[in-house]
DNA sequence: TGAATAGTGTCTATAAGACAATATCCC
DNA sequence: GGGATATTGTCTTATAGACACTATTCA
């Protein structure tokens, strides 16, 4: 192709292009809905809000939003998160999207669905919120891909309502947790930045509930080189204390 | 809540839902794109078409459309594969979606990404059509997360051009096969309905790019129980024939 | 008969689970 | 000292890789 050609091609792109009408045709609308996940006392938890609007108003639902024009969806997921309930910051990736056209009864509605992993005392300013926003225990008695329901339970042990298909995302979220914990780093994304091996192995039993050997837990992890002991010990626990280790970024796991 | 002020409640969120108007905020389109990957050979292929009008003319892309209103993502995928194709039936599962806002030159597009499996023997079909249509030698040199660029390469072995971000779904979809392939049933998608375990071992070795123990990789295929023997053998292969055996759906592995 | 690959048996290395013994801190 | 958990060591079992050997078909 010649110099002269090249540039005939480009200019006629371009005309395309600046003539290119994206209205004529109809489009659903786009949205973010965030799967925020902590683990605490063995349980595992997800952040949830109380619509005060229809549709769906009183039900639970996961902070979500509109992804704006301009706007990536990772950015978007960050601001969800950010503006609805003032973390950021953290693990946050991409799940799934949903995009069943009767999800949503308000008009075609696609979510992409992202999930979030935080450690719990980052959140304890939230505890002092409205009681509109609250982190609610999930339960996910799926055992292979898919199972039972999802039930999420407020600190009275009443079961709530969830909002749309939030509950099909929740799930979803715990059997990619699951899925992905054996392979990458994520357990240290539920943890303080320093943690006994016995916490790292609690919060993996949490999200396998699964009881594992302690002994090969213990082997496991410090074979693979993700973690490293920081000299320092926990103080005033009643015991003999466990060293505290902190997570190595970058290393390969086997 | 009583009967009565349930009912208004309902009639409530009726009218809101009726007043609702979708059409307040700025949208961007929803399209699939199926990245369809067979194995001939000891190589991965993927079907591509070239594309005959702008944005990114004469480059090479994945199939795709705009997804309908009333439509469902897994459908919307499906119809992009049996439309632009001709193939139907087969493995279809949902990637990843992507959405950076300059993604598409003609608008904001966020694009769903499924990757789709067949053996290659459904697709001869497709030898005969135009050259527009061409199944294509993909090489993804990814060794963990990320790696290096993919490449795509026509039969002459000329690389070809990959229009938007095609370049990429394709990578990710290759690197959820490595992933998926010692947990899930996938490498028989890439097959006929009776095949050898060196045939199925052959697919595994070209999703991997790694040869495999025969031994080892015999006795956990039949361990799995995902297989069974179905008393035939080959025939005419120059040395002794090995049995051919059928996918068990539905078995549990370990 | 020889080439070529199928299929089987055995040994070794590795990793996980089970169990036990010892170490250390706090009360 | 006693309670409680951390940490280390050893044995057993399951599995993958390596290697060698036998079996079978076809040219």
């Amino acid at each position: 192709m010649t110099k002269h050609s090249k540039k005939q091609k480009k200019s006629a792109e371009q005309a395309f292009l600046a003539s290119y009408d994206a209205s004529r045709f109809p489009k659903p609308s786009v949205s973010v809905d965030v799967a925020l996940i902590t683990a605490v006392d063995g349980q595992l938890k997800a952040l949830l809000t109380r619509r005060e609007k229809f549709p769906e108003k009183d039900k639970w639902s996961l902070p979500g939003t509109f992804v704006g024009l301009e706007e990536s969806l990772d950015i978007a997921a960050e601001r969800a998160l950010r503006t609805k309930t003032g973390v950021s910051g953290i693990f946050l990736e991409q799940l799934y999207t949903f995009g069943l056209p009767q999800r949503d009864p308000r008009t075609r509605v696609i979510s992409v669905a992202y999930y979030a992993l935080v450690n719990f005392e980052k959140l304890t300013r939230l505890q002092t919120q409205s009681d509109r926003i609250q982190l609610v225990e999930i339960d996910v008695p799926w055992d292979g891909e898919k199972g039972g329901q999802v039930r999420a339970k407020d600190k009275q042990g009443k079961r709530l309502k969830l909002a749309f298909d939030h509950a099909e995302i929740l799930g979803l979220a715990v059997l990619r947790l699951r899925g992905k914990l054996d392979y990458a780093p994520i357990g240290f994304e539920l943890l303080p930045r320093k943690f006994t091996l016995r916490n790292l192995q609690r919060i993996h039993e949490t999200i396998l509930n699964k009881k594992k050997n302690k002994d090969s837990f213990r082997r496991r992890i410090l074979a693979s080189g993700l973690v490293v002991p920081t000299g320092e010990f926990e103080v005033s626990v009643g015991h003999r204390p466990a060293e505290l280790y902190r997570f190595k970024r970058g290393a390969i796991r086997k």
